[in-house]
DNA sequence: GGAAAAGCATACGGTAGCGTATGGAAAACA
DNA sequence: TGTTTTCCATACGCTACCGTATGCTTTTCC
């Protein structure tokens, strides 16, 4: 008793915390919940993320949760450590500077998050947005996030021969216009939407 | 008894609903309602709309609330058709074509929604469009007024040299990048954010 | 001035959610 | 095998809501 940590021990390894090599049963929950509460937050969105439910979705009941976490912001805390995380590692993944095709990288971190798929990313991504508009937890992360992507991105500009006032205006233009298309309803502005994303890339991206 | 109507009569002028001349006393309210609620989406979201909370904003009590609209979503309702009709209006204000300086009127656009003045009309911007990713009612309203604006900037491109399918991507550009701007956290990202916007406008508006 | 309606307050039942307390089962350890 | 620790279920009190019922007060109308 007594054991309420706002993070509890997490024995390092990924499965089997347990001492012993063989026990594949009841499969306890380390990390479990917070996955578990992203997906309820794309859908819902954090005042959608209430212990209860998340707890019904993980097929357990309250007492579980209050014994691996401290309370309801224990969660959203480590929720959006672990978002924090995942996105800066994306980042690097999608923007790491390969000499020459730096325009195609561009391009491709402008289509990585606006078509169909992803859509479960991007959810994730409005819903963070949204919470930070009310909780400074969240807002500082959000910028934590944000500015690293733009310099990211503004590296890439650099690299393709811009100017470095030039690369921060396009840095900034390219990740606005991802986030705002997807915060609009356009289906219905035109019949070819493809090319009308193509020209706004090029626009982007191109001189 | 037995008034419990969707929309109270809204005796059409918009003081003194009642016959007689002079009364202008306890101030009765018939889209007070609406305009509170408005005040309060704003800062907490739709989740944050609640009965009781917009009645201790008004002075009073649930009671009154529940004469002037049937439940919370005839309320809801009647706040969407009120932004819907006060954006539209905006609209056809910002864009109406004066020959000759339609590219003033596109840099005006961008400008009167990213600055300092006007952060109460993004919060609503924002609240009501993650209100659309959970609701369908709001998610037509906002598409609703999304392909309004879309046409009418669209037309402003066209007046200004442009063809069809270039104005359109410049137009869906344009509002992107507005509402995209204001869900980032680009604050420190530079010292002269000022010029970083005013770039970002000319890549938007210029040839 | 008195009846009728408008506008609001108060009180009630019901649900959902947070956090606590406590006990029980299963695993780990000795 | 027995004790300790881990992990979870159940039960409780509390608050914030929603929507209804009912009654009181102020206008409005005749």
């Amino acid at each position: 008793m007594e054991n309420k940590l706002v993070k509890p021990p997490m024995k390092s390894s990924a499965i089997k915390p347990r001492s012993r090599a063989a026990s594949p049963r009841t499969q306890l929950d380390p990390e479990r919940w917070v996955d578990e509460a992203i997906e309820v937050l794309a859908k819902e969105g954090v005042t959608g993320l209430r212990v209860e439910v998340l707890a019904k979705r993980c097929g357990v009941t309250k007492g579980s949760f209050y014994w691996h976490f401290k309370d309801r912001q224990a969660l959203l805390d480590a929720v959006l450590e672990q978002w924090k995380i995942g996105r800066i590692r994306d980042i690097e993944k999608t923007t790491a500077v390969t000499p020459g095709n730096e325009r195609d990288q561009l391009h491709y971190a402008i289509e990585v998050y606006g078509a169909s798929r992803n859509r479960k990313g991007m959810s994730i991504e409005l819903a963070v947005r949204d919470w930070a508009r009310h909780d400074s937890r969240a807002a500082a992360v959000v910028e934590e996030v944000d500015l690293y992507r733009l310099e990211c991105t503004r590296k890439l500009f650099v690299a393709a021969g811009m100017s470095d006032a030039e690369a921060k205006s396009r840095s900034l233009l390219l990740y606005a216009c991802v986030f705002g298309l997807s915060l609009m309803h356009y289906a219905h502005f035109d019949d070819d939407l493809a090319s009308l994303k193509q020209r706004i890339a090029e626009r982007i991206v191109s001189n």
